[in-house]
Parts: C-alpha cells; structure tokens; sequence
DNA sequence: GTGGTCTAGACCACA
DNA sequence: GTGGTCTAGACCACG
C-alpha cells in the first residue's frame, strides 16, 4: 500500500496518517471504502498495531476516516463535516507557505497555475 | 517582540525560528538588521538563553541571519541563494495543502485572491 | 423507525436501547403498546437479531418493556417504580453535567428555560 | 489525590479523566496550576504512565489542560475557548437526562433548587 | 525530570 | 476478526 521512510524524523504514526490522508484526497481510497485494518496494516508495515491504531485515531478525530469496532475502518463520506476550525488552520499555514515562496521570488503565475491544476484534477474526479 | 505560545506543542527553539523568520518575511527586520541578542530576547521571553541560541544557530544554517562575534546577529540581504532545495520543498507542501483544500471544496477563488493579496504585499514592501 | 449511527463508537445494542427508551420517553410508544419485533427491527435495520435481542433483554431487566412469548414486547405502563436507585443516578449524573455546564459559562437562565420546557412538554401529553 | 474503583466497567483512563475534570470544575485544582506529572500520578496510583498520558492527552483535547513537554501539564484558564461542539453535546446529553426525570415525575422544582445551588457555588468561587 | 513515541504482548467487548 | 484498553519497559527530544 505504501513505505515508511525510517530516515523521516517525523514519528511512524504521522506518517501513515499522512499516508492514508493523501491517498483518501487523490481518490485512491473512495467514499465508505474500507481501510485496512489495524492488524492488516501493522503486519504489512511490520510495525506495532498501536501505532497503526494511533494514527486511524487522528484520522479519525480530524474526520477522515470513521472506525467500527468489530467492523473496520471506513473513509468518511465528505458530506459530513470535517473538524471545524481544520479549514482554517490549513488557510493560515497556507498564508505562510506562500509568504516565504513570495520572498523568495517564485514568480505568482507558477503558483496560480499550479493550484488551477489541482482543483482540475479534483474536478475529474468528483465527475466519475 | 513576539510570544510564545506554550499551548503549540512545537518545541520553543522552533517557534522562535518561526517567529523571526516571519518577521524578516514580513519586512519588519530589514536586510542587515540587528537582530536581538540571545541574551535580550531570553529576558524579555523569560526563557533559558540555550534555547534561543538554538534558535539563531539553525536560523544562520538556514541562511536567514548571519552572526559577527561579539557583534550580534543580522538579517542576511540576500534573498535568493537562501538553501538550495528549499523552494522544491515549499512547493511540494503547498501541493499537498491545496490538495487538502480543494478536498475540503474550499473555492478555488478563495485560495487565488489570497495569493495575489500576499504578493500585493511583497512587492509594495519591495518599492519601499 | 430510528437510524443507527455508525459514527457513534457506543455499542449497537446501547444505541438501540437509548433510541427505544427515547421513544417510550417521548410518549411515540405509549403504555402496553407493542414494540416492533426482534426480527423486523433486525431487518429494517440490517443488523443481527442477536444484537437487538440484547437491546430487548436489558430494557426488559430495566423495567421499560415486557415480553410475552409468542406475543411480542410492550411497554411497561407503571412509571413509577422502575429500578430503583435509577433516579438516584440520574440525579448524580445531571449535577456533574450542571457543574460542567456552569463552568463553561453557560448561563443559568438558559438552563432553566430548557427545563421547564421539556417538563411542559411532559405534562402536555399526560393530558391527552 | 483520587482513588480508581477497578468494579467500575469503564476504561481507567475516563475514570481519571472525570477526576481530573471533576477537580478542576470544583475549583481545587486553579487554572495554570500544574497537575501531577504522568509518572507521578502513575506511581500514586499504581498503574501504567502510558493510562494516565491517554487521559491527559484527551483532557488536552477538551481543553482542560494542556501539557508543555519537559515542564508538566497545567490547568487552562478558563479564557481560552474550550472545544466548541462540546457545550452542544453536554446540552443535549441534558436535555435526554432531564426528559428521563420528568418520565419519572421527578418534581420540577427540585431540579431547578439544585440548578440554582450549583450555580451560586461557581459564583462564590470566582468571587474568591 | 518532563511529555511523547514505540514495541511486544495480553485481554476484552462486540458483531 | 475487529477495534479498544492496558501493561511493562525502552528510548528520545526538550529545557
């Protein structure tokens, strides 16, 4: 499904979270599609359940993902609204990403291109 | 100066990074400014000096200050060469965050007129 | 009839209790009335009937329905007398919440309001 | 400080979570006070750190506490906005505990005499 | 010394 | 078999 990077310094959980979160927002993982489970995916990783464990907790305490006990986990439906203030924490982090792109002189016309693309692309997929 | 925000889980030495890397950012400290000393803004936080100096260190590695002996440490004038593959890295995580946002179906006029606002900015302080 | 909700990490049997009991609460069910069979409410819930057949038995143990075998489940007419102790713990329950609540600076008047409201709506359909 | 009752079905980590809450609301424990380390309280009470670090990490969560690495965790002055969604959910836990009470025939009057004591027990607090 | 991460392995309730 | 709780014990980054 997907590799940890051990020379990462970000702990094993956040990875995987980012992991699933990527693949749930590139469409890999639809709508109430099933998530490995706990024990599946510590196996294949060959890590610890727990962490897996900790990182669907996140997922899904920010609303990406939903867990049954003795049932599984499941991509949350987007209806359903996701972690208020998540929006907004992402917005900000934004402002500065762009604020140090601007001082370093990227020129504004990649970025808008860049973001024009990926909104086409998720466009696409909302259409299949 | 600034405060620190014990609720932020971030280490202080991190936060205070960002903290002056936003300024100079920003424009507030100009090219070849004095940057307070380690031991002023340790008072002034009411934090142990080790921090801060942590802090310039990786600020200085990062190519935003650079430091005289027994002078201080200033804000670096030249924008451009600041550590090579920085700007892959920024664009890489603003892909990454406009992915999430379009996920979130922020509009993608939103995300745009922000941007320009942002750039706006920069080039007035620019023409200053 | 009622909707589980998956989100919700309680028990499936719990849920079913509580929306049963929510039922018999708000007067929907009234005394003696017939509550759906196991099998119907497995069905049009899609669930297993063991799991319902949980629900049934601990309402019943409760004091809140009666079964006749062969006949069905009802609603116990007597209010009164159900597990005693039973107020007891709600009444403990509802100081820790006020408590709560009069932290979080919720206004008093807005709590009384809601009280005397729910209690109007209970006399109202005693009168029926 | 507290004492875990191991009949209790529910998890200990929510048992010191209601403690710890339960001390806090009653005043004993001021805001920006610090509360005993996750090892402290692990010894006092003879169970594993990692129990007490789950309860501190969702009491953090709800925003009662929040925890500063290598210093300790501390009571959040009650400025600071706790989660929102949280006052709506304990609003509405209310609203089923006191329906259930009316079902009883518990008299009105003496939910609202005890509404009335918590409140002017808060009051007296802050005043102090 | 503090909170935070991770492992290995156990047991439980639920469906 | 699933998610969830808990233990025992290790190691790390931080201040």
């Amino acid at each position: 499904m997907f590799q940890l990077d051990y020379m990462d310094h970000s702990p094993l959980y956040e990875q995987i979270k980012e992991k699933i979160k990527a693949l749930i927002i590139s469409g890999v993982l639809k709508p109430n599609e099933r998530v490995p489970s706990v024990r599946e995916l510590a196996q294949s990783l060959t890590i610890n359940p727990n962490t897996i464990h900790k990182a669907y907790k996140e997922l899904e305490l920010e609303g990406y993902i939903y867990s049954i006990r003795a049932k599984g986990s499941f991509v949350t439906p987007i209806n359903r609204k996701i972690n208020p203030g998540r929006q907004d924490d992402l917005l900000l982090e934004l402002e500065k990403l762009v604020s140090e792109l601007a001082y370093l002189n990227i020129p504004q016309e990649q970025l808008l291109s860049r973001i024009e693309e990926i909104y086409k692309k998720g466009r696409q997929r909302n259409h299949d």
